[in-house]
RNA sequence: GUCCUGUUCGUCUAGCGGUUAGGACACCGGGUUUUCAUCCCGGAAACAGGAGUUCGAUUCUCCUACGGGACGCCA
């Protein structure tokens, strides 16, 4: 069995989008899933619409997303260049192979193509048989000199021994193209696997990278996890045919393959990978939300809440379960490092009702007799207290969390009181009396 | 316009001739946590339409409608 070469195959003309790396991310798992080397090729024939920037975008969005190439920029491999504009050479020895064939004649400047008149049937892994016929001869090198799109992917994937073209749907018409092209050169075709398009998550058309969320930086500048983009793009076209959803990385390469692809095109929620992120947030071990968290940190200017690690690790511990995403963490936790922490007005709203300040000043005298504030001695405190009393706990809760933390949601209010220990409750309590907030 | 291609809950999908058409997100309701963005339970929600083929079509064929794509000296 012939070992499987895949590739990728950008031009670097804008930022990495959510479509590219869907395509990537096929390619790249079934490479992985095969055991076949991953290629990325960088298709720069288009100079004037080409620039660094999105040549670093790209490789620095692929390497977050983990989609590491075998063979490429900044990688080598037996078959560079992998830049499309350093392969002159090679391409103009192809142009050679075809104007010798007695395929190619000039007009108005321009090289083109003379078709077969034949009708092309694409063996699509994914559609099935397709037929097109390509009618009109075509440029396959520019009066400027340069070759075009058509001419110089075909070169290269014969030239890189490319066994299987994975891309989007959107290449399907121009694929009879490409088979004129290989006929020509008198070389087999690829095995060909057009995949289904993303939609627009409203509104007519294809993704494009104008669309809100569809640009993998964001993802990354919003901290998301990279795993769980990762996770929902995989399901945009495919599934691993049960009920699963929530998968890992190895499991998607376990389960991955070309047949399973669907053929309708897939609109993009950004919901569902928010609702994914949150699941692979949970479910991230503890160590490694740790490293992430503080990494986070240090780049969100809160360098300063990691300064005592042994209390980071216990405000991490009672709030991993709570957050969505990472972009959320500095603010969910900003009170556990600050005593001037704002009453949040809305809040207060909710808590003013129920006689706060006389409840605070029952917690005090109650907090004051307790050895510490362990979760479980305080919980009981406040439960024997509210039956004592003859009051809902709740009213002594929401309050008191609205003391300790100026909000009414956050983590376990019990771990809290833990965490922050009994000399701080008791100073940011009598902060809250003192502040009169309830007249 | 021509040529390709597709059509299962709002969205992502399972289903490959006989199912109460399953799951997930989102939504709604209830419960737990006497907070909550966690967790649990429940609900509403789909085979585009029409002809065939067949004992029987969501599943196969054709037509219509609608969606998507390609028709560049862009990639």
């Amino acid at each position: 069995m012939l070992k499987v070469r895949v590739r990728f195959a950008p031009s670097p003309t804008g930022y990495f989008h959510i479509g590219g790396a869907r395509t990537a991310l096929f390619n790249w798992l079934y490479a992985k899933h095969t055991g076949g080397t991953f290629v990325l090729r960088i298709e720069d024939s288009d100079m004037e619409r080409n620039t660094k920037e999105s040549l670093q975008s790209l490789l620095t969005n692929l390497r977050w997303l983990g989609l590491h190439w075998d063979e490429g920029p900044e990688v080598g491999g037996a078959y560079g260049s992998y830049f499309q504009s350093e392969r002159n050479d090679i391409y103009q020895h192809h142009l050679q192979i075809l104007k010798d064939a007695g395929r190619v004649y000039e007009k108005e400047g321009a090289l083109w193509l003379k078709v077969s008149g034949k009708m092309q049937t694409i063996d699509d892994i994914i559609h099935g048989p397709v037929q097109r016929l390509e009618e009109k001869d075509f440029v396959i090198y520019r009066s400027n000199g340069t070759p075009v799109f058509h001419f110089v992917n075909v070169v290269d994937d014969i030239t890189m021994k490319i066994t299987h073209v994975i891309r989007g749907e959107d290449h399907l018409s121009n694929t009879s193209k490409h088979l004129e092209l290989y006929q020509a050169f008198g070389v087999p075709a690829p095995k060909f696997a057009h995949i289904p398009l993303i939609l627009k998550t409203d509104g007519p058309g294809k993704m494009s990278k104008r669309d809100r969320g569809s640009l993998v930086e964001e993802y990354r500048n919003k901290f998301f996890l990279p795993e769980a983009l990762i996770n929902y793009l995989s399901l945009l076209g495919w599934s691993p045919k049960d009920d699963r959803e929530f998968l890992s990385l190895e499991e998607i390469i376990q389960a991955f393959d070309l047949v399973g692809i669907n053929k309708t095109h897939a609109r993009f929620d950004e919901r569902k990978l928010s609702f994914l992120n949150a699941e692979h947030m949970k479910h991230l071990p503890k160590e490694e939300f740790f490293r992430r968290g503080v990494w986070v940190l240090q780049q969100t200017n809160h360098a300063d809440y990691v300064k005592n690690e042994p209390y980071l690790q216990q405000i991490f511990a009672i709030v991993q379960e709570k957050l969505r995403s990472f972009e959320e963490l500095p603010h969910f936790i900003s009170y556990f490092f600050d005593e001037q922490y704002p009453f949040e007005p809305t809040a207060l709203q909710k808590v003013a009702k129920h006689q706060p300040q006389a409840r605070l000043v029952e917690l005090q005298s109650l907090f004051q007799s307790l050895p510490s504030l362990d979760t479980n001695t305080v919980e009981t405190a406040i439960q024997s207290l509210s039956k004592e009393k003859n009051l809902p706990a709740g009213d002594y809760i929401h309050t008191l969390r609205f003391a300790i933390s100026g909000r009414t949601v956050g983590p376990s209010l019990y771990h809290m009181l833990g965490v922050l220990g009994k000399e701080i409750v008791l100073k940011r309590i009598q902060r809250c009396v003192e502040a009169h907030l309830f007249s």
